[in-house]
This record gives C-alpha cells, structure tokens and sequence, in this order.
DNA sequence: TCGGCTAGATTGACTGGTCAATCAGCCAGT
DNA sequence: ACTGGCTGATTGACCAGTCAATCTAGCCGA
C-alpha cells in the first residue's frame, strides 16, 4: 500500500479526542437513550479503546454531565442576554424560544439527549441539574415579573408559573420533533417560536386577534 | 399473645393481594423511583414473598403498566366525558385540568408515579405508553378546535400545539408540587387549576383582565 | 545523527456486584 | 391427602469501572 512519504496519521492531540468521546456519546445516547447504551459503545462509535473512555472521563455519567452542562451554560447565557435587552416581554421571550429551537434545529441530536435524558428525566439527571434548570425557568419568571410591573402583561397569574409552563411547552414541542409526531422542517421550526409565544403571551381568546 | 378464639388471619383473597402488590409498589416507586427499586423491596413492602410478585405479575415492567393503565384509562374517561358536555371550551378545559389536580390531591403517591416514571420519561415508559398520551392531548386538541371552529377562540393556533401545552403546563405544574419547589397546599391546589386556564385560554394581555 | 529513556496515551481482559426471573418444593385450607 | 397459593434460595446475564501491560512521541546526552 502506497503510504504518505513523511507521516500518514498524526495522533490526535488529547482536546481532540475528547471531543471525539463527547461527539460520539451524543450520538449513541440520541440513538438507544443514557441507560441502555455500554461504555464500549461510546468508545466503539469513537473508534478507540474501552478504557480510554475512563482516561478522559471519570465515568459514564460525568460524559453525560458534560454533554449537558456544556450547551445548558450557553442557553443560560443567552438568557441572561436577553433578559438584559431593551425589548418587550414578548420579543424576549421569542428570542429565548428561537435560541431553543435554533439549537435544535443546528443539533437535533444533543438537544434529544439534553431534552429526553435531562430536562424531562425528573428521576436521573434532571435531578441532579435541577438548580441549573430553574434557573433557566427564573429567567422567564424574570422577565415576565418585570413586564407586569410596568403593566405591559396582566398581573393575576404567578410568573413562576409561567416560566415552568412556558419551558413546558417547549418541551413538547421538542419532543414532538423528537418522536415525529410532528415532521422536522424549516417551516414548522420558524413557526414554532411564533407559537410559543402567541399562545403564553398572547392566549387563545379572539379579542386578541 | 391472645388470639381470637375463632380464626385470626383469614388468608386475603387473591384480589386483595393483588391490590396489596400494586399498592406497595406506588409506595416504593414514588419513593425510590422505578428502575432503583428493587423487586423484592415491592415484596417486602407489600409483606409478602419475593415469589408471589411474579404470581400476580409477569415481570417488574408488568406492575408498572398496570398502575399507570389502571390510572390514565380514569383520565381518558373523564376526559370524553367533558368532551361530550355542553360547556364553554373554558370551562372544558377547566375540568380537565381540576380532575388531574384532584387525582393528585388524592393520590399524590401514584400521581408521582405516573408523571416522573411514565409521562415525562420519554425513553422507557413513555415511549411504550405514548399512544394513550397522546389520546389525552388529542381530547383537548378537539375541544380547541371546536372552539375555534365556532369563534370561541382564536384560530391561528395549532390545537395539536395547544394540546401538548396544555400537558406540559400540567406536567411542570405537578412536577413543582413533586419536588417541593412549591408547597402543595389546598390554597395552591384550588388557585392551580384557574391559573392554567387562565394562561392557556386567557393569556397574560391586559386588554383580557 | 542516533539510541535510550520517560511520561503520558492507549489497550482490552477481567472482576465484582447487582438483580430480574425461575423453580422445586412447602403448607394451609378444604 | 390433595391442590394451588405461596415461598425464597439460586441462577444466569449484564456491565461499569479497574488495571497491568503496551505503545508512542519527543527529549537528551553522546
């Protein structure tokens, strides 16, 4: 076999095969869910050595951890952005569901994961990230508080409830996509922040219209 | 000891076992979670031997499907039934919504259950239970689109979308009650059903208040 | 330039512990 | 004395995490 004339594989520097070992975890857990997927399997998909695993990582759950705390502090980010921002309580909270969906829309398969494994998994991981889903939650709550202050929204409804209803349906959304109970497309991705924010913000009653 | 002087264990009947099984099992999921439990932690807690478990049941997934079955058909019932009623799409929607907060206020046990371990656990038994999810969010897409249809509403929300809210809303709002972020009080149960409603339908624009 | 040397990367067979499910009988009630 | 509800020790499968051995890159002194 005609090999190169100086050197045909230089081994990957440490960053990058740890990112190779995250990648792949995204990968396998997207495809079988956290629990039923093997250590050899994250290492298989990343094409190097089970116990190689266990040198970059501590253990099958800190990759999860990882996974999750690594996109989680960007929306975390973005939120804080937004709440910051000069605009209407409904234009915030169209940025914050576009931020979502845009991820999911660039990264269905990590959003899967964080979305199935961690937000919706009350008993495993979204345990354990509780605190870093709330906050996420008291950001809406935040930005709804403060535009029933200035009267831009009613002030009868607790706006606890409406970060945790608005994540919520968020949620949903996602899942559907997730599940194709409802087809993944551009279109549907533009029209869902719209929705999201017509239905919390806006709410179903014609005087509205 | 004094025993009575006729009989003093009558042996339980076969249902009365079976009752016994199921209701130790929602005791030690609510309490430890599905898969952490043990099957003989559901023996142990029901009193009777590890062996009988598989008498009754044919496998650890077995009882599960059972109470959440048991307990959702209830919810599909109800939820016909409103369908069917002649009343506001509010009020509708209103019922549905105080008859989950009402199985909860009497069942918070196997409510726990059926939300953590079953509804919002997309990968286990979330996914073998969706069809029958589903038919709960599809009861309130209908009753949206009839609203729509005869001007009650406004139409240029998806009722599918409207629905999975409208669940996800409910979700996160049992979810509080469950991990004691927020104290699940009478007041807090009675004030929970309006407050999505009132989000749902009404929406947070003060021209509604 | 070359060979020896070290640290860190890489390998995968193996171990220890965990349970779900089975099954060979036991015994209470008739 | 029979029978079917009932028992719980046992088995078999599974897999996360360990670890001793091997490899490789690059450094250094001759």
């Amino acid at each position: 076999m005609s090999e190169g004339p100086t050197r045909t594989k230089p081994r990957p520097s440490a960053e990058e095969r740890r990112r190779a070992i995250l990648d792949a975890a995204i990968v396998v857990f997207a495809r079988q869910g956290y629990h039923p997927t093997r250590v050899s399997d994250i290492a298989d998909e990343a094409g190097v050595a089970y116990g190689l695993v266990y040198h970059y990582f501590s253990s099958k759950e800190a990759v999860m951890n990882e996974l999750f705390t690594e996109r989680w502090s960007l929306l975390l980010d973005a939120g804080e952005q937004v709440k910051a921002a000069d605009r209407t309580a409904r234009e915030k909270l169209g940025e914050i569901a576009g931020f979502i969906i845009d991820s999911y829309r660039h990264n269905p398969e990590l959003m899967k994961v964080i979305i199935i494994e961690v937000t919706r998994a009350a008993n495993s991981f979204g345990r354990t990230h509780l605190p870093e889903i709330r906050r996420a939650y008291d950001q809406v709550a935040a930005i709804v508080a403060e535009a029933q202050r200035s009267g831009e929204l009613r002030s009868d409804i607790d706006p606890d409830f409406v970060g945790r209803s608005f994540y919520g349906a968020i949620e949903q959304l996602l899942s559907a996509w997730v599940f194709e109970l409802v087809p993944a497309t551009d279109e549907e991705f533009d029209a869902a922040g719209a929705m999201v924010v017509e239905l919390i913000c806006g709410g179903l009653d014609p005087r509205d219209a």
